[in-house]
DNA sequence: GAAAGTAATGCAATCGATTGCAGAGGTTTC
DNA sequence: GAAACCTCTGCAATCGATTGCATTACTTTC
């Protein structure tokens, strides 16, 4: 009694209308090469019938998935959440699916790319860890064609790629500059994951800021965050411990200073009274943390439309440039309440006032 | 000179081994019905070439995807990212993957969705968004046989599929409970976006709590926060407007929650001293803001991992039960700083020992 | 008015894996 | 020793859309 409908295909369409399989293809593909009349009468009956075509059958023929894959070390970081947001909005808009990868990296990350696209599942390959091997995928092709591959983020160097990221090393000079601007001598780092390229760039940006300035770089005064919550939490009590304080600091990215906050205050260390704090990323909740986090803004939005873009571009092969092309977007200061001028300009000022 | 290296097939592991297709599909699908030599044969073969099945001529004649697809309202925010890893982790543990559509509603989500499956793209939909339109989609199928569906955390009433979800009504009456328990007798709400499933059922938790403690709801303590940082924050302002306030506040979501303590901190509004508040998901930042925010925790993992698992049985027909299964989870109250005995608590303690 | 050109359409091969059916060769059963 | 029954393997159809080539029926050109 049951009536089970099949789901309709282009034979079924092609019934329908009175034409050849061949002629509904070209009709839905290229509707210049079929005539007004018989592209009416098709797509009346693709109306009636409700077909979708199937996308199995297509990418048989084709040799295309009209699929990109995202490898992201975490997804759950709101950093990559919202640029996961911003590629899809973009793959959607040019009909292509987003399949995710998430804690893409580990032994066998190199095999499993690999057989993702043998197995025609996507077309390309949007990469934001860094840390992904990708000598497995290398063989896949001959070195000359190597396969779709945008690296976001992450800096593969030599790797012929585009790539799209963010200046690291100077949003993190300009975060330090801003500190050094309102006076600050003494300025520690809360850096991120050793081995990280992001950690690497930000810190050496911090290095310039400082050398530039003629500051010296402490090394008791360098943190490791690791990009997480907890672990600027644990800076934060290692900051507390210290015989010696710096009066500003600098965090390589946003979650590891929330974290470093929370733990100052467990301590009685007032921000930015005590000591001042710059993060990095202006995730959303930067402007609601207590006190507002003075951040180096990312162009998330604009990161993940981006490198998208520029993957199917290179899919389609519309990419503008044989050679790999290296975007660099810059970043921004958002000046909240997390920096002041430091207490030891407050007290020197208070010094040489009171001996007059 | 360059040599193109074709992506290997089964014909070349078939010539390869010296055996039919037929029989290397068997030896990889269903090895106990070929010979241990021939296997071996095989699976040398297999090496040699690197030989991955081809996705799509499986999917064409199998007329299954291996592919979910998560329609989620906003992959930004943090309580669904965290959903979506353990999703992705599930489902590639099962050999599925992940096919992410992101702000899935709207007017033609039905008709998005529909295509989805008419392509053959995916097998089945994990859907985290209760104001998608089902209607379209219905259609796909008789009735008695809908598309494989799994419904999380909305509730989608009377309709035909297994859900998961947290007791949203529960936990929000505890959340509530947890403040009546501190002495609060003047409790306010910061609900959700209005029209919400959620939100209906945590401000129902919220009110059944007051209710059988005799308390009474005042509707100028009851704020929109919209789930988002900033509409917390707006109704943080229009807290500190009032003129006469609530001792605590229970919030839908934390993020609200910490969009109002933001403001709060803003008037001078002490937290928990002069208000006490209760955030609901357990975000990872809630234990990091000032102060660290009493929540409850939502089993994000738990919710993602059994909502994939339950819709992967359910397309591999091995679901236990014919009819839809409603499984709810429990959530766990947090009790960090943001709760405390109310100033009226100590006042009229005070005054009750002044006096004498 | 014949040759050439063009537009619209159909035929049938093709993509790569799976699977129903059948056959070959061997073993068990009575 | 014939019938029945395995086990292992191959043949060829099949899934649904695309596309090179061929065909038909016009139109244009000189």
């Amino acid at each position: 009694m049951v009536l089970v409908k099949k789901t309709p295909t282009i034979q079924d369409v092609a019934r329908f209308s009175g034409v050849s399989t061949a002629t509904v293809s070209r009709a839905l593909s290229s509707p210049e090469r079929v005539s007004e009349s018989t592209r009416a009468r098709i797509s009346e009956a693709v109306q009636l019938t409700g077909y979708t075509p199937n996308q199995s059958a297509r990418s048989l023929r084709q040799k295309t998935a009209r699929t990109i894959l995202v490898a992201l070390p975490d997804i759950r970081n709101p950093f990559f959440s919202a640029i996961l947001d911003s590629i899809e909005r973009e793959a959607a808009a040019r009909g292509y699916g987003v399949l995710v990868a998430n804690r893409f990296s580990g032994g066998d990350s190199g095999r499993r790319m690999r057989d993702y696209f043998l197995s025609n599942r996507v077309d390309g390959l949007l990469l934001f860890d860094g840390s992904v091997d990708l000598e497995q995928l290398m063989l896949l092709t001959g070195d000359p064609a190597p396969v779709p591959l945008v690296v976001a983020c992450e800096e593969i160097p030599s790797a012929p790629f585009h790539t799209v990221r963010t200046d690291n090393c100077y949003a993190a000079e300009q975060a330090t500059r801003h500190l050094i601007g309102l006076g600050h001598t003494s300025i520690g780092h809360i850096a991120g994951p050793c081995g990280n390229v992001l950690t690497a760039e930000r810190a050496a940006g911090f290095r310039k800021a400082m050398g530039d300035a003629g500051l010296m770089v402490r090394e008791d005064w360098l943190f490791e965050g690791a990009f997480g919550m907890d672990q600027g939490h644990a800076a934060g009590q290692r900051f507390a411990a210290l015989r010696e304080r710096p009066t500003a600091m600098f965090s390589a990215n946003d979650e590891s200073a929330i974290g470093f906050l929370s733990a100052l205050n467990q301590h009685g260390i007032a921000c930015p009274r005590d000591v001042s704090l710059v993060g990095f990323d202006d995730l959303d909740i930067a402007a609601h943390v207590l006190p507002p986090l003075t951040t180096m803004r990312q162009p998330r939005e604009a990161l993940g439309r981006i490198a998208a873009g520029a993957l199917i571009d290179v899919i389609e092969g519309q990419s503008r440039s044989r050679l790999p092309m290296h975007m660099v977007l810059s970043s921004e200061l958002i000046v909240r309440g997390s920096t002041a001028c430091p207490p030891a300009h407050q007290s020197s000022a208070a010094a040489s006032v009171l001996p007059v």
